[in-house]
DNA sequence: CGGCTTCTTGATCTCGATCAATCAGCGTGG
DNA sequence: CCACGCTGATTGATCGAGATCAAGAAGCCG
């Protein structure tokens, strides 16, 4: 949909030529507070990669860390395989947004990281990035908001995950998703789940049937409508509301 | 028990003399990585505070964000509140760990911190933090992993509360403790719980009455002894099993 | 078309929340 | 010293949200 179309060929051309300075997305990504001579020394490190297909890997778990990666185009998924349990869907990344941040107290990424669909990243190494931060202090702060956030986010991850009910659950999903479309100039009413349902219910701690079944509720609410993997929001209010509400005060549920 | 005497008076001498150079948790805390010069200069913008007694708060969320700070001694709990909804016990923290890595980014505390008994902490301004890790390599990097690790603590947190039984939560809950208890000198089989039932609870995601029952349950196995919030691990290792396995597994539990 | 995976829908079961006492520890004041 | 009240911990009984099991129904692609 809003995203460049893969099929031209002129992908490469385009690519080559991407620069930080002329990224639509750098007032969102890691260069936003740079000056101008700044974000040049910063694009010099940045390795752009050919663009991942849907289902490819960026990087499996436990291989050696490296780099950072910021999202251009596309979407993925974060998965952590742990001891015998099952997969953890720890995150999903859009355009913009840093992937690696948790690997560089280890050796290893602790999570896989796969492409939802056609996606295309800056690698971004980290030794390399370290060092430019002494030299540019703005650079440094926005790496700390960043992951200062990151953390953040997690809290509300673990909220959500220790107290929300399901209802919540999907609720906060479709808001936060919204939201995150929104600040990147995308329509927050609608778009298209680049995840399976599967995806939506590992992430947020629910069963693929749960997730189905509170959809259909929402649907026949009016709040929001969906088909297939493509999603309208009709009532984003309520739906924040359902997303913070205790599950006591809602009324009529029957 | 293992903690400095508090009644004998002497703290505030002590406690005036202390400095990263002599504190034994400096090999475990930000300072990690320090040259002597270099802890000198770190030393020096350290701000020790008086100690706070059992339930005082070091600061109220939607504080202004001002400084982190390092655990000496005791312990603390976060708690965050938000909308509607009842608080979330986010975190623990004990002597050598960072607080307020998660107000970085916005100018507030995104929580309350409070003193789950007597504890002394050491007040890090962030804005002096900041300008000398840029002269300092080593304090950066290691800024930079503090953030990291905790990260992926709560990748790990998010996949305890998503996915595992009331039984893993605690036996993971046990073994953690036991684990940083051991990394800080202490024994990692007998211990004091610093928090109530209620607090592990909201934090682990259980109702307190589960909480209770279950800590009976792994009495009566004999995998903990447990009076009031002494606690004295009987077998980790198995301990280690039930909090990774499946609740499938799980052989003879009748 | 057939052979996939993904999604939906229905029926049943279970773990842990909730409700409700009771009990234990502990500081306070008579 | 002991009765009183308060907070925290335990124990028992019940209930419900959501997991799990089990089929179908759509898509999707060669």
């Amino acid at each position: 949909m809003s995203m460049p179309d893969i099929t031209t060929g002129k992908w490469h051309s385009l690519f080559n030529e991407a620069h930080c300075q002329t990224c639509s997305l750098s007032p969102l990504c890691l260069p936003l507070s740079l000056e101008f001579t700044d974000m040049d020394e910063f694009d010099a490190i940045i390795r752009r990669r050919a663009p991942l297909k849907k289902g490819e890997t960026l990087f499996l778990q436990d291989a050696t860390f490296t780099s950072l990666y910021a999202v251009r185009s596309g979407s993925l998924k974060q998965v952590t395989t742990e001891g015998s349990g099952e997969d953890q869907l720890t995150n999903f990344y859009l355009p913009s947004e840093l992937v690696g941040l948790d690997g560089i107290d280890e050796t290893r990424y602790p999570g896989t990281v796969i492409a939802l669909e056609t996606t295309t990243v800056c690698e971004i190494p980290f030794d390399r990035l370290e060092a430019l931060s002494q030299d540019i202090p703005e650079l440094r702060s926005q790496l700390f908001r960043t992951m200062s956030k990151e953390l953040r986010d997690d809290r509300r991850m673990m909220r959500l995950l220790s107290r929300k009910s399901a209802d919540q659950r999907l609720a906060s999903f479709f808001v936060s998703l919204s939201e995150r479309f929104r600040r990147r100039g995308y329509s927050p009413y609608s778009f298209r789940l680049s995840m399976s349902r599967a995806d939506i219910g590992n992430y947020l701690g629910l069963a693929v049937e749960t997730v189905s079944r509170i959809l259909n509720r929402f649907q026949q609410q009016s709040l929001v409508a969906v088909s297939g993997r493509e999603v309208h929001i009709l009532d984003l209010d309520t739906l924040g509301c359902v997303a913070e509400e205790r599950a006591l005060d809602s009324p009529g549920v029957s």
